[in-house]
DNA sequence: GTAATAAGTCAAGACAATTGACTTAATAAG
DNA sequence: CTTATTAAGTCAATTGTCTTGACTTATTAC
């Protein structure tokens, strides 16, 4: 035993863990369900009306719930609903992209309050982390100067960008982001800002705000296809995005596909990279979005081919995730243009045979999402309200921050 | 509110549900690390010595725990080790294949200890059903017959069988177990045998057993390949078995392959099922399994194509499984015969590139499981075991039983 | 031989959920 | 209009579980 071999355990967890988490499922149960009365927490949540009334004091004490009037309905005293107070909570999301970064500010129910863009100057880190730094400190400004006391009640910064993460690079793309995945930028953001600091990539962040505010809203399997200058999937399992060991579950971009005797990655064939390259377009060039916007709506027939080619693709990605996740449902979303996701959405139907067929489905199996620019700043801030305050394991244990 | 939509929300917890916790969560650092100390437990699980001694004590009065001899390191009292007791918990594992059904008693650490097969009349469940509870009484007699007091001390019968679960028959595998597949099994077996059933595709039972006492011992991510009558992956996530929103998850064999213009589900190109029709066999051939075992490990260059074509399929499979759940590791396992197995994994190899090649692992990319007929039993017994013994997130709600 | 170190126990305390009786406020029934 | 019934919510005491800090025991290092 004295083999310094370190003993690995799961935590245990104590009186605090089980309060943190009665109160994560308070507010869980009013995010999903609207305001609630005491009475209702207590007969969903299989707590005491006694107990439901302790926190519930305690978190309309903290400035995270509030009551409304009260309602009749039959017999009785009349309840008192109880519903999120969306000034409760605030946090910072951060969108890394290639040649940009957006960063939005978001309170307890997923609104978006400031939103502020910059131009990510080439150079990497050494040059953008100014950049970053300088973005991130006028959106929380902007959001002091609309809300009181923003700075006390701002939960963390969550960081989104595109992976995968701790690889070293394939360095076949022009527009790698190898630089930034490699540079320390938790720590420099962390030393930067003083605020809680979390990472994920740009499909789990798109997951993460549909889940916050979207088509996965309430949902505990489902599964993001997001399409933007790559392509991933966002999933969310067991109500949870899900990282994979190193944080790189569902980079399926990478994912090689075989046809005419040679592989190619997914998202040289479905993705903005491969349209672009498609269309001979320049990436960097500002009106790109809503040129290819145009395209798209205008039924131009020069992308009908590129939009038949990726929604083949993504037909059977689509096939691929229902048969191995079993999920509730598929959603579509991306950084594309929307008239482009809507087009990939029409051309993908009808979806392959899968296990999704089945009866009494009250879900279809392929949803649109978001398809907007923000989206993806938007699911990274979700990804510090919902680790501040979402019921789920870790929040239990005793190592938990 | 009165609007009979029924609300939703997570369960709360309380004191049961902390205490309930803990207990698993000790009886867990002792099987992934062996014999431990209280004091060893105390760190690991960041509980104090006195809670853990007092849970200990309590589980050595249950004789799920038990002391041994103490052991001297170094300055200060000497400790007292823990070690999990063999003996402290039983379950019956339950495997329902196309032609035979085997049934084990396996105990607390995963060793089986009693094992019975029978064939399984053509008919289905209207026969069938006789034959599995006998086979399942005789295996709980033999158990009594070896261990006093076996009775009180089982958790449950798990049944591991192909899938998929709940969708109606695509009804083109003449040993479809679609009539198995639709039978109400759990209700039957819980009359039958008065335990507390549950149910797994025979990948899933597979990924149990390799999680209990095989490659992915103490792994929290983790993906088996099971390549059996059918091929189907069972997934370890975040130290549970993910089963997806219909049990579902992992039912891989129905994934399409595009080739040559045409679509074929995996399981037609890579699984026994294949081999047999490759082989011109019968499946229904008691000798086989020995047969195919010869011819594996022979060199007839007859199977050799078809190991060829199935070790593509497969290393492609293990490229999109890395590149979808980033796991620590993949384990190839099956009721193939091991030297089949053991073929394929040598044609397998080198593995395509992923996002699974990164410096320092410590764990191979491709690992082989299990390759024993009694595997997916085994698996099947592991699921009541750590239903009732892991910890895991439903483990501490209130509506956990 | 003594100090230092570590395992483990004892008894009191703290925390959070539970229990059961009670209060309040509404509708339904006579 | 009065009374019974129903449901929301509170009060005060209790219970279960972990924590705290002092203490005991057993061993090695100096």
């Amino acid at each position: 035993m004295n083999d310094s071999r370190p003993i690995r355990a799961k935590s245990g967890t104590n009186h605090e863990g089980t309060s943190a988490h009665n109160r994560r499922v308070m507010i869980d149960a009013l995010r999903i369900n609207g305001a609630l009365s005491r009475a209702d927490l207590a007969r969903a949540t299989r707590l005491t009306k006694q107990t439901v009334s302790n926190i519930i004091e305690e978190l309309e004490r903290d400035g995270l719930v509030s009551s409304q009037e009260a309602v009749r309905k039959g017999r009785g005293q009349p309840s008192t609903p109880y519903r999120l107070v969306p000034e409760g909570a605030f946090a910072i999301g951060l969108q890394i992209d290639r040649h940009v970064t957006r960063a939005v500010a978001v309170d307890l129910v997923g609104r978006v309050l400031v939103r502020a863009e910059a131009v990510l100057p080439p150079g990497g880190p050494s040059t953008g982390t100014k950049v970053i730094l300088d973005l991130v400190a006028s959106v929380r400004l902007k959001l002091a100067g609309i809300v009181r006391q923003s700075e006390k009640r701002l939960v963390g910064l969550g960081v989104a960008m595109p992976g995968p993460f701790g690889i070293d690079g394939s360095g076949d793309d022009p527009w790698m982001m190898e630089a930034w995945q490699k540079f320390p930028l938790l720590d420099t953001l962390t030393a930067g800002t003083g605020l809680d600091v979390g990472l994920q990539n740009d499909a789990a962040a798109a997951a993460t705000a549909e889940r916050m505010v979207g088509a996965a809203h309430g949902l505990d399997h489902a599964v993001c296809l997001f399409v933007g200058y790559g392509i991933g999937a966002g999933l969310i399992l067991n109500g949870e995005l899900y990282r994979g060991a190193n944080g790189n579950a569902g980079e399926i971009g990478m994912a090689l596909l075989f046809a005419d005797g040679k592989s190619t990655p997914l998202e040289h064939r479905a993705s903005l990279a491969s349209l672009y390259q498609y269309l001979s377009a320049d990436p960097a060039d500002p009106d790109l979005h809503a040129h290819i916007n145009d395209l798209a709506s205008g039924g131009d027939p020069g992308i009908d081919t590129w939009i038949e080619t990726a929604a083949a693709d993504l037909r059977w990605s689509i096939h691929l995730i229902e048969t191995i996740f079993d999920p509730q449902t598929v959603i579509l979303c991306g950084s594309a243009p929307e008239a482009l996701v809507n087009r990939l959405i029409a051309a993908i139907g009808p979806l392959l045979p899968s296990i999704a067929e089945r009866r009494g489905r009250t879900l279809p199996r392929l949803q649109s999402g978001m398809a907007d620019p923000w989206s993806v700043a938007l699911g990274a801030a979700a990804g510090p309200i919902g680790r501040a305050f979402d019921p789920h394991f870790a929040a239990i244990l005793k190592d938990s921050r």
